[in-house]
DNA sequence: ACCAGGAATTAAAGCGCTTTAAATTGTCCT
DNA sequence: AGGACAATTTAAAGCGCTTTAATTCCTGGT
């Protein structure tokens, strides 16, 4: 008993300080010292530096909690990523420039094995995030309109049919069909395609390899061999190329991840890139960047894609924008080591 | 004025659901909702059912930040990580089953360029995370205990003097030590080492070559080169030993990820691995496991480190635990296929 | 000396939830 | 029927901050 209330009393006594410990030090009330903690026009210089000082003396942190409940708003945008992806991370970076410009800040959840994407936005929702910005999210469109509904939702590098939701994206099937065109320019016929799996991005992505195939009169060639978005289904893919004994002169992947799979399945087979096979991927991520892969790729303009989402959240928050809006940027070929002439 | 009046009506009209008016539906208080909805015990069933539906009904979602500030706890660990760290990307992944399994949720706050480590602290603090843990801190012995005195501080995966902060970390001088021993049993004499930098765990690194070079009666071979923990550093270091024409038979780096600059740098040269240099890293994280590179490197067992961290937390916490602990576990070499016999 | 008007300050009412202590209801004996 | 006791339920007091409306304090002009 004793033990427990000493404990106790030592616990209160090195308590985090709060507004109103600062505002006795002063001598003002809370509403100033708050006022001068925000940066807010009205207090004296002098409340000002006396507070600024009596704030650093204790060590005084505001809670954000508290900030957040008090205030109407919360200033945060939620972001949905991927921790897995490489190009999600990249895309995260510039979403953070972005929103700190305009004096939001980031709230991240992440998916992983035991946390799912309904989880994920729930914990942003818990948080009281104004918008949503979810990158490559898979649900239904239904469930993404209803989750509209609760805050304004900024889909990331998906399309979404005919005007339902703020959309920031890049022309997937465009992006394919420019690696199918360059490919093709180099003199390929045989390009192979390896999918990502059942995703609307992967549908876009295949069928502008398809679509773009069928322009250069290659019907014939077309080839989409199952694949997903992770290294290992590139390097399956690899694998079924060489024991089917007849490799494509070019792969094309779904994205990077599955591209550098693909790359490392050739490699291990002693296959050289691009001298007997021309590879590409597509999202122009780190891993792509790196020398050891130096990989042909598409870029999506991360940082633009960022900018965009940042900008629609805000129109959608601060500037009363209610009508959807769909941003679809151009992808550009990010030509690198990894495709040459067939051989 | 019109409009806005009619606009914030229609905002508030739409505002999410509280708890008053779950229970008002119901037709009980509000104690008894949260109670429900916590899953505390005491409600009846019937209660219960009823509240569960009408919650359900009204997408009724908690929250978080009331919550947060109205109950004294928040069983919330801050994680500080380096977004850039493939390392750290997995050992988040551990860290969120490790507390998820004892009730506690995680809060991330990443550094970027535009984040140093104190920023990223002072959110995580500001979200009244109950610990922190920091993966790899760069700061000061000093400034990491003081704020430990705002809340538990523990530090992953750097060592710490004598009992001033809980630690959980590898013996790192002993996993390079290990990685020696390895290549000296293969025959190699000439291994040079590629430096991380001026942080406590690189100098940790570098003492365990030195060290075991000694050991084995190398010191005449020692060689240290200048790097940080980049792949760029890896591949400058890579350059620098070609362009010296003095080619060592096996290289050491700081970490996977200068390891694998390494590994291109020499590729791009035409230096077969493991043939004619073998290459090593530290970390064992993501990028070292792809087939493409195949790394031979020590793990730091980021499950484990995970595991001990969220405990210590939890002791810190909830079992009284004040003094503060170290534990070091011991690293394991992992050998893949960047190693062989010296040409 | 007095007052209008602006600048600085503050009292007080929440924000949406948790939690404790007290009130209510129900059950089972005697 | 009356009462003891346990099972439910709830009123009300915060949590630490923001914000609005009101108050106080200064100016300078008359």
């Amino acid at each position: 008993m004793e033990d427990v209330g000493a404990e106790r009393r030592r616990a209160a006594a090195k308590k985090r300080p709060r507004l109103e410990d600062v505002a006795a030090r002063v001598g003002v009330s809370t509403a100033s010292v708050s006022l001068v903690l925000r940066g807010v026009a009205g207090p004296s210089e002098r409340t000002r530096q006396r507070v600024l000082k009596a704030a650093a003396d204790l060590g005084y942190q505001v809670d954000r909690t508290a900030s957040l409940l008090a205030s109407r708003r919360t200033r945060m945008l939620g972001v949905m990523v991927d921790v897995h992806s490489p190009f999600h991370a990249d895309l995260v970076e510039y979403l953070h420039s972005a929103a700190e410009e305009v004096g939001y800040d980031l709230v991240l959840s992440t998916q992983t094995r035991t946390r799912d994407e309904r989880t994920a936005v729930e914990t942003l929702l818990a948080f009281r995030s104004e918008a949503l910005i979810l990158l490559g999210p898979t649900a239904p469109v239904d469930t993404l309109a209803a989750l509209d509904g609760k805050a304004p939702v900024i889909v990331v590098g998906r399309r979404i049919e005919e005007g339902q939701l703020d959309v920031v994206r890049t022309a997937d099937d465009d992006g394919v069909g420019q690696i199918v065109d360059r490919l093709v320019a180099l003199g390929h016929r045989e390009i192979t395609y390896v999918d990502g799996g059942k995703g609307v991005i992967a549908t876009d992505r295949r069928r502008g390899y398809r679509t773009a195939m069928r322009r250069h009169g290659l019907d014939a060639h077309i080839k989409v061999l199952r694949g997903d978005n992770t290294e290992a289904a590139g390097e399956r893919a690899a694998r079924h190329l060489l024991d089917a004994g007849e490799l494509p002169t070019a792969v094309v992947a779904f994205n990077d991840q599955s591209a550098i799979g693909v790359l490392a399945g050739l490699a291990r087979a002693g296959v050289s890139v691009p001298g007997e096979v021309s590879v590409a991927g597509y999202d122009d991520d780190r891993l792509s960047r790196l020398s050891c892969f130096d990989l042909t790729t598409v870029s999506q303009g991360a940082e633009a894609q960022a900018r965009y989402a940042v900008a629609a959240a805000v129109e959608r928050l601060d500037e009363g924008r209610t009508e959807p809006r769909e941003v679809v940027l151009a992808p550009h070929l990010v030509v690198r080591r990894t495709i040459a002439g067939p051989r």
